[in-house]
RNA sequence: GGGCGCAUAGCUCAGCGGGAGAGCACUCGGCUUACACCCGAGCGGUCGCAGGUUCGAAUCCUGCUGCGCCCA
């Protein structure tokens, strides 16, 4: 810290207004350098790299939660001392990005093939610079405090030129390779997708069974997608089932067609299901292109990129799902169909980017061979390199990377990296690395497909460090220690970047920890989406609620790896506590709380000083620990706990008291409030760092919360006698206050009251603070105690005595009485049952027999005493 | 079809072998000189069902029912 100390403000305004003041910080701490990353740097590293964004995105509750861990975790490790970096930037997002400015050119009556593909390039780039990225700007609002010097993005030369050292390496290595195989393809991107880019579900569609051949040649086959019988070129039955086998090695008559067909024998036909034969169409069908190579069938095509049939007949050019009623019909009118059946539900594949129904289609496309890739990624969890967070969740990313099929990564867009292999005139194929010169002369061509964005996005963690120069970020910052991203890119995303990391740099991880969270629903636990029209949009929040609420509420319900319900009043509580938080810095402010002054050695101050120190000890401990182990949620509840119940309800109460009495104590109490905000003011920071800042400057006159130090344990050895004793003061003020309120005594109303028994219970010093915490007052020489109460402490019982100036409610007291009564003899009678039975007392562990008797035994002496003042009352 | 997870207060969730908890909601009383975005007091649960292990089970095991997710 540069700056000299100043003296504390305390004059802050008397409502914390987020929206007043966020930007201004926000913007001051980035022109302070705070979040900029020095290379260079003597401190232990710290990085995380920012789950890329999509270009076309804009910020939603799943980022915002995203974005308050990461930043909770780097404000942190800031404070703590690490050279930390925190890597902004987005993804090209191929798919998603084309079709939005497809759909532009689209409003202007053009196609992208009316502009050329430099051009439409061209045009991207534009959009980009003109549209893209406005979540760069949001995350600005939640207080991000990522390093905007070192912004990325998927699509710049540097990671570009990643992209196609990893490429090259892959090709040459034979890990890349160029195979015609049924891929999922998007009639409506005329794009192949990847398996994780298709999403199942359970859909309406119709099972129509056909008859082939004729008579005693003939065989019924059933389908959900009869337009593809044109492209059939096999009839399957299983080699074993009795009611085909004199077909096997016959053919059949296709109809509609009149091509001739076989009947084939595979094992892999059910023959349970329907009628135990299946029409083969190798060219639309994966497990149909699995037959078709065991038995050397041909495949043929019979639709075009567009989902328009080709085949020449009165089906051509009709769109498949045109088609599909229309054969039906046809094979209707010859007799054909033997069966029908719809709705007949079953699984069909949506494309994820633009939900249409997904086309198995074969296909020439490059593929990644995964195998070895994935094994060493599987391999780095394993041996614990990485770890994942929550550890439940490592077996799902085993069940994937075990079993992970091959990568197709060629899509026919044209936004995105060009695939860098050129073909030749005399069918050569010639992959170009990164400064190599592509082959030039009469019939070379590039490739014209472009990688899948998730390739270049797996190279995320080294190529925004520089990879694969061997830079000074790299050396420093790599691995990277944690990535914080949702469960359910866990696939998509967390894998390839370990095979790609893991490969590239030669078996280091690309993160030490792997932090997954859940994801965001409604208040009734459903999805968010913009058809059931529930969803929360987080720039609402942070406009009325502000960025620190919106921020809080997020980190308090992210248990590891387990969803999150949102609602409205969530955000209100956190911003309720900000509030709090607000007036009680206020009040320890208009009081002289202060961090200029040490706190007095342990045995000048009251046992109420040493509980809070005590506690805020305790605290920091439970924060640090939780925060080791990812538990936002808990961590936050711990630190609300602390603020509201402990420092605000009780110590700030007692301190009114201690300041009250001036002189030395008064001082002494200024400091204890003064430095137990600090620490809390701290603790608080990662996570909600607007109001910390302004409180902590206000508190402290220092520079800013962002590089002041992370607290440490004080060392101090706990004053358990403290404890109990304020414990014991709680309990004594929070039983007159039930009475009073039983009774009827309005909370302002002061009641004189005689306390006996104090001393015994080691209370004599307190009686100052009970007396104004419970609203009483001396007894005074006209005292007439009309009623009284009995408080069970440890080490004896308090009796206060109490004016009430009228009559009691002895109803009231009664009733009182009878729960108190009850809960004693249901105690009684559980402790007594286990006591009672020879196998507890043998077999439990002697403490555990020790603590059931302590309990016994004040639940009995608890019972005598309630009877006894319950056999006192009057009758009523 | 295969796999995984969850069922605890009205709602959302924590607890995961020895006294049922939190936030919100709700009830009652209060503008007590930091705070009504507040203060004080309170109500509320055979911890999904059925078995089993154990001296002891919300917590461990088995089965069932319901819900959710992932993969085919």
């Amino acid at each position: 810290m540069t700056e000299t100390p100043t003296s504390p403000t305390t004059d802050l305004p008397s409502a914390w207004e987020p929206s007043a003041v966020e930007a201004e910080l926000y913007e001051g701490w980035v022109a302070a350098g705070y979040f900029t990353a020095d290379a260079a740097s003597d401190k232990p590293p710290f990085t995380i790299v920012l789950p890329p964004p999509n270009v076309t995105g804009s910020l939603h509750m799943g980022h915002a939660l995203n974005h308050t861990v990461m930043d909770a975790l780097t404000r942190r490790r800031r404070m703590q001392g690490y050279e930390v970096l925190w890597l902004p930037g987005m993804d090209h997002a191929g798919i998603a990005t084309q079709n939005v400015v497809e759909r532009q050119l689209a409003s202007q009556g053009l196609s992208r093939h009316d502009l050329g593909r430099e051009a439409f390039v061209e045009r991207v780039w534009e959009w980009k610079t003109e549209y893209g990225g406005k979540i760069l700007d949001q995350m600005r609002r939640l207080g991000d405090g990522v390093d905007w010097s070192r912004e990325r993005f998927t699509m710049d030369d540097g990671l570009s030129r990643a992209v196609q050292t990893i490429f090259k390496r892959l090709y040459d290595s034979e890990l890349i390779y160029r195979a015609e195989r049924i891929i999922n393809w998007c009639p409506r991107c005329r794009t192949a997708l990847s398996d994780i880019e298709v999403e199942h579900s359970e859909d309406e569609g119709e099972l129509v069974s056909i008859r082939y051949g004729d008579g005693d040649a003939s065989i019924v086959v059933a389908t959900t997608r009869a337009e593809t019988m044109l492209g059939d070129t096999a009839v399957a039955v299983h080699p074993d089932d009795e009611r085909y086998k004199h077909l096997v090695g016959t053919e059949v008559a296709l109809p509609l067609t009149g091509r001739r067909i076989p009947v084939v024998a595979d094992e892999h036909v059910d023959p349970e299901f329907g009628t135990g034969a299946v029409k083969v169409t190798p060219a639309h069908d994966p497990n149909d292109f699995e037959i078709g190579r065991r038995h050397n069938l041909p495949s043929l095509t019979v639709m075009d990129i567009k989902g328009n049939i080709t085949v020449h007949g009165p089906f051509e050019g009709l769109d498949r799902f045109e088609a599909r009623p229309a054969v039906v019909r046809a094979l209707r009118e010859e007799g054909r169909i033997v069966a029908e059946k719809r709705p007949y539900l079953h699984s069909v594949g949506h494309c994820s980017r633009c939900d249409t129904v997904v086309e198995p289609r074969l296909s020439l496309q490059w593929w990644v061979k995964v195998e070895p890739l994935a094994r060493a990624a599987g391999d780095a969890v394993r041996d614990g390199r990485t770890q994942v967070h929550p550890p439940e969740l490592a077996k799902r990313y085993f069940d994937w990377v075990d079993n992970m099929h091959d990568w197709t990564i060629s899509r026919q867009l044209w936004w995105g990296h060009r695939i860098p292999v050129w073909y030749g005139p005399d069918d050569q194929v010639v992959c170009v690395g990164p400064d190599e010169e592509p082959p030039t002369g009469q019939g070379w061509t590039q490739d014209p497909d472009v990688l899948d964005t998730w390739f270049s996005s797996a190279l995320w963690p080294i190529s925004t460090l520089g990879w694969p120069a061997e830079s000074a970020d790299l050396a420093k910052f790599y691995p990277t220690s944690v990535l914080s991203t949702g469960y359910d890119i866990l696939f998509f995303w967390v894998a390839r970047m370990m095979m790609f990391g893991l490969y590239a740099m030669d078996g280091q991880q690309p993160f030490d920890h792997v932090y997954l969270h859940g994801l965001i629903r409604d208040a009734q636990g459903k999805k968010m989406s913009k058809s059931r029209g529930n969803v929360i949009d987080p720039l609402d929040w942070l406009d009325r609620f502000g960025a620190d609420a919106t921020r809080f509420t997020l980190a308090r319900g992210a248990n590891p790896g387990s969803d999150m319900a949102l609602a409205e009043e969530w955000a209100a509580g956190s911003r309720n506590f900000g509030t709090k938080l607000w007036n009680a810095s206020r009040f320890a402010l208009m009081n002289g709380a202060t961090t200029a002054v040490p706190v007095p050695d342990r045995a000048e101050l009251t046992d109420a000083d040493r509980w809070i120190l005590d506690s805020a000890d305790a605290l920091l401990s439970e924060v640090d620990k939780l925060f080791e182990g990812f538990q936002f949620a808990k961590l936050c509840d711990a630190l609300y706990h602390f603020t509201w119940d402990l420092y605000c309800d009780w110590y700030l109460e007692l301190a009114k008291v201690q300041i009250a009495e001036g002189g030395a104590r008064a001082d002494a109490t200024r400091a204890v409030l003064g430095h137990v905000l600090d620490k809390v003011l701290r603790l608080l920071h990662p996570v909600i760092p607007f109001v910390t800042e302004v409180l902590w400057k206000a508190l402290t006159g220092k520079e800013s919360v962002v590089i002041a130090d992370w607290p440490t344990v004080s060392g101090a050895e706990r004053d358990a006698q403290a404890k109990v004793r304020v414990e014991g003061v709680q309990k004594l003020i929070t039983e007159i206050r039930r009475f009073r309120a039983d009774q009827g005594v309005k909370p302002g109303q002061k009641v004189k009251a005689r306390l006996s028994g104090v001393d015994a219970v080691g209370l004599t010093a307190h009686q100052t603070a009970v007396t104004a915490l419970a609203r009483l007052e001396a007894p005074g020489d006209e005292f007439a105690a009309s009623a009284s109460l009995e408080v069970s402490l440890a080490g004896g019982t308090v009796t206060v005595e109490l004016d009430l100036s009228g009559t009691v409610d002895v109803a009231a007291e009664r009733k009182r009485l009878t729960k108190d009564l009850t809960v004693a003899e249901k105690e009684l009678a559980q402790c007594a049952a286990k006591l009672g039975n020879p196998k507890f007392t043998d077999k439990a562990p002697a403490d555990v027999v020790d603590k059931i008797r302590v309990r016994r035994d004040a639940a009995a002496a608890e019972i005598t005493r309630v009877q006894a003042r319950l056999e006192a009352l009057p009758a009523s």
